[in-house]
RNA sequence: GCCACCGUAGCUCAGAGGCAGAGCAGCGGUUUCGUAAACCGCAGGCCGUCGGUUCAAAUCCGACCGGUGGCUCCA
């Protein structure tokens, strides 16, 4: 598909949308004449509308919109545009307090527009398609709390969610999309493959199981050989520490919200939620030259963050949790080349794992900052440089930078097309002030450093979490908690099932032998569900001839080999990382 | 934190005022099998917690804890 047959597709999904959810607000208050009308815009994925209404809608009441919509679209009805003046518009809208608050935000210059379909109009920009037969395909999924204008302090809503699209095919794959994603649920795989556990005793805080540990310890294996490349020194800090050092870096003051607190001799102590502070304080325990800049810290302390309750989600929005995490601590003038090494790294990672597209969006100086205009001049064209040569898009997001420095944050999309973030980097310039940090210049003067905060992987749990559903838990040989399932078919090869598995460990590998007392195709059945990449079998013919039958889980099976053969081959897939 | 919904065996779920149920998993036995589920049996429960209504509560009501989908947040 061209880019520009993608975007008219886009721009025509978008008028869809929006126009379905004008059919949805009309059905809503045939049913509800009661109802206050907030918004209704077309979304990434579909559409929404909210509505003040004196009760929650059910999913019967959704099921009845849904039957209301589908006759006004069988109805054909036109989508008339209309302007009105602003008078005209108060009376209109005089029933409808959120409209009427829309209004009066709509600046004096500009028309005031309304859409009409049937006997159903509303405030609208449009535009919107020719009739409501145009809504080709459309479905509500969902009903959900929402505040409106989404600030907390304002009315809920109750928002119903929709999709539409051009076509009943592509409705279907898109719903088709949503119950493979709800497959791949990391929450239920975890479980499944006896990856991790949660308990109420620790709300949102993971506990991995041996096989979770394997791969959470795999990733971390994998930063560090990039770390010995890329020149990072790890190091080991306290978990908890004085609230003076939180007070001293700014956290008590602006993130104590988020914190556990501890209590012991009279003294209060918080359980640090970021390795920034220790690493500040190991980088002040010496003078520092600009010689020795820059220095990269690398730290895989557990992390522990006291969310709100309503944002905690699995593995990807926890309380506990540790992070791929560095801080470089370098000259502004290093600012670039330690950029661009770190998107280097970032991307050879990306790659390996399978994302391909790196999105990257720039926030740039907010209203309220630290450090003078000349220092966030200096620090955002570094970034810019360090993209632009990096010949990859990226979206400006003026006023979105953290106050004390400007950062850049990569995303990805999964095999289910889904976006995450993973990567950040972000400059300090708040760190070095508050922790008084320096090094002496080459002639001889004392000097601020920056820092530069920086993760790929961001929080290794929630990385793990995303995995799973990017592989639908089916890791790569080099990942896999179990690489090789050893299957006996009867008990008398057993002896030789041991003495492949010992040959197949000697080599590092990962393997199980299934001497249970299920058949051989029992076992093969529980190997294919555990996703485990080689299957091993091994009957009369294989241990006369001293080899092994090799399946795999994508069901191939490359036939009998030699065992040193089938040592070969699970060894090089697990080498390649691929 | 806010709105809605949900908590019954390890897991998936049935039971909706009157004796606590099934499948899978587990355990025991039989079976020794050639590429995705052998057969028979046994065991397994403070029905999330606390309080209330009732002759009687897994079931109705309330609070709390935990979870799910959103919203908000993510210095």
């Amino acid at each position: 598909m061209s880019d520009s047959l993608s975007s008219d597709l886009t721009l025509l999904r978008q008028r869809m949308r929006h126009s379905a959810s004008h059919v949805m607000a009309g059905a809503v208050l045939e049913l509800f004449p009661e109802a206050k009308l907030g918004i209704g815009p077309p979304t990434e994925d579909g559409f929404y509308y909210d509505f003040l209404v004196s009760r929650p809608f059910t999913p019967e009441d959704l099921q009845a919109i849904e039957e209301r919509m589908r006759k006004a679209v069988g109805l054909s009805l036109p989508f008339q545009r209309r302007v009105l003046s602003r008078g005209e518009a108060g009376e209109q809208f005089a029933d409808q307090p959120f409209k009427l608050e829309i209004l009066r935000d709509i600046p004096p210059e500009e028309p005031i527009t309304t859409y009409r379909h049937g006997s159903f109009e509303d405030l609208c920009e449009g535009p919107h398609v020719a009739t409501t037969a145009n809504i080709a395909a459309f479905k509500l999924l969902s009903v959900a709390g929402a505040y409106w204008r989404g600030d907390e302090r304002k009315p809920m809503l109750q928002r119903v969610y929709g999709t539409a699209f051009e076509a009943q095919e592509a409705l279907d794959g898109y719903l088709h999309k949503l119950e493979e994603a709800k497959r791949r649920d990391h929450r239920l795989l975890g479980r499944e493959l006896g990856l991790f556990l949660m308990d109420p005793v620790a709300p949102a805080s993971p506990f991995f199981l041996p096989k979770g540990a394997t791969v959470y310890n795999l990733l971390i294996q994998y930063v560090r050989e990039l770390y010995t490349r890329y020149g990072y020194q790890e190091v080991i800090t306290p978990q908890v520490f004085a609230s003076e050092l939180w007070k001293r870096s700014g956290h008590y003051e602006n993130y104590r919200d988020l914190m556990f607190f501890t209590y012991a001799d009279d003294r209060e102590y918080g359980i640090k939620p970021m390795n920034c502070p220790g690493h500040a304080l190991l980088y002040a325990s010496q003078v520092r030259s600009y010689r020795e800049l820059p220095v990269r810290f690398a730290d895989f302390g557990r992390l522990h963050r006291f969310e709100r309750s309503g944002v905690l989600h699995g593995l990807t929005r926890v309380r506990s949790f540790s992070q791929d995490d560095a801080h470089i601590f370098c000259t502004p003038a290093q600012i670039h080349q330690e950029t661009r090494r770190f998107i280097e790294m970032l991307q050879e990672t990306y790659k390996l794992f399978g994302f391909q597209q790196v999105r990257m969006a720039l926030s740039l100086r907010p209203e309220k900052r630290m450090g003078s205009d000349d220092v966030w001049d200096r620090a955002e064209a570094a970034l810019r440089s360090v993209l632009d040569e990096a010949g990859l898009p990226y979206e400006p997001k003026p006023g979105e930078g953290a106050f004390y420095g400007p950062k850049v944050d990569f995303f990805v999309p999964d095999a289910l097309d889904r976006e995450w973030q993973l990567g950040t980097i972000q400059l300090d310039f708040s760190l070095p002030e508050r922790f008084d940090l320096e090094y002496v210049a080459e002639d001889g003067s004392r000097q601020r450093p920056v820092v530069l905060h920086r993760a790929m992987l961001g929080s290794l749990d929630r990385f793990l979490g995303v995995l799973i559903e990017h592989y639908g838990g089916a890791f790569p040989a080099w990942l896999a908690p179990v690489q090789a399932v050893i299957i006996p078919i009867a008990d008398r090869h057993v002896t030789y099932a041991r003495t492949v598995e010992a040959r197949l460990k000697a080599e590092g590998l990962r393997v199980q032998v299934d001497d249970g007392q299920d058949r051989m195709n029992a076992k093969i059945r529980q190997a294919q569900l555990q996703k485990v990449p080689f299957m091993l079998v091994i009957g009369d013919r294989e241990a006369a001839s001293q080899g092994v039958a090799v399946r795999l889980r994508s069901g191939e099976s490359p036939g009998t080999m030699p065992l040193a053969e089938a040592t070969a081959l699970v060894l090089r897939a697990a080498a390649s990382r691929v």
